[in-house]
DNA sequence: GTCTATAACAAGATAGAC
DNA sequence: GTCTATCTTGTTATAGAC
């Protein structure tokens, strides 16, 4: 088996990082106590003061582990054949993108949380740009008009929109803008030059 | 003095409604406690019970009396003469969106609050879009092409996001993205047709 | 309508046995 | 490394005096 294998971590302290990651997303961060994790772990709750000081500390080693492996899953998605479309696709993932939502609400009050989610926000935003910078030069695209920052911006950030909305049940407007979207890759993609 | 002077309520339960409202801006969801708001307003936390059954009550009629003043702000604000960058500022206010991310977040787990929220967030589209409408038809857009409820979307969700990274810290980009919307609104204004 | 007092419970965190 | 047991604090919510 290689390392690789992060599924099911067969000790504690991965079991509750995936825990808390997993309460996260089904739940809230507000629901991510200590005895919450540790019963979805399997563990008992003061087994998580032994791994992580305070629970700050646990959330914080969620958003490496979990950020590791997204920035990973990233990277390969952006480097096949079209990329934008990629960018669209992996931001409108309803799990990764509430995770992130979460973390953003946590990012809010929590210094420790904060600074670790604006590095980690940083980095993501780098490479979607880089993929960006590529797929626009191939099509031509003025790049002082259109700055590949920008466009992956409003690629990732209406996709993560779409998704909050749709967690509260918020749906007015989305056919229409995943046609548009839709509509705007394809004629990218079509004529090198527009 | 009118009936609209919302300012400073003098009753204890406008008091705890705006009260509420200002904990949940400044420091969030999980900070506005019934002894947290009662302590702000400057009554006793047993009063909260007497004029809310629930916490949650509290929260609903904060997003009730809240929302209801947004809307009247919102409407004036989109009759100017220009509609596209009105919606574009009043996204932009970092008070505003950010207590409306905080219901997006307690809308997440709590099924009262989400009701409540999903009728609130699509009368605000409503709104906007029939402004959008108006102003795209007034520079010669294509409708068709680009639908009004898409391009007030775009508009509200990339202003939101700005302020949603600006209070984790995150800024990478936003330059970028504050110039090209203004060159995008400025193009539209000047070249009907376009 | 506003208060004091308190019930009932869950949170983060620690001590110490094994 | 994992457990049981407990301390302290803070939470929603209620009872009842004034």
């Amino acid at each position: 088996m290689p390392a690789a294998a992060k599924s099911r971590p067969a000790d504690a302290r991965g079991r509750l990082i995936e825990a808390t990651a997993k309460v996260m997303r089904d739940e809230g961060y507000a629901a991510a106590t200590s005895r919450r994790v540790a019963a979805e772990a399997g563990v008992k709750q003061a087994l998580v003061y032994y791994y992580f000081p305070t629970m700050d500390d646990l959330f914080v080693e969620v958003l490496r582990v979990g950020g590791e492996s997204s920035l990973e899953h990233m990277r390969a998605a952006l480097t096949n054949d079209d990329p934008l479309r990629a960018l669209w696709l992996i931001n409108s993932e309803a799990g990764r993108t509430g995770l992130n939502a979460e973390f953003m609400a946590l990012a809010n009050h929590r210094k420790a949380i904060r600074v670790e989610l604006k590095a980690y926000a940083e980095r993501v935003r780098d490479i979607e740009t880089a993929a960006v910078t590529v797929a626009l030069r191939a099509n031509g695209v003025d790049l002082q008009e259109h700055p590949p920052v920008v466009v992956s911006m409003l690629i990732a950030q209406i996709a993560r929109s779409l998704c909050n909305e749709d967690a509260v049940g918020v749906t007015l407007g989305h056919e229409e803008m995943r046609a548009w979207v839709d509509r705007q890759l394809a004629l990218l993609a079509a004529e090198p030059g527009g």
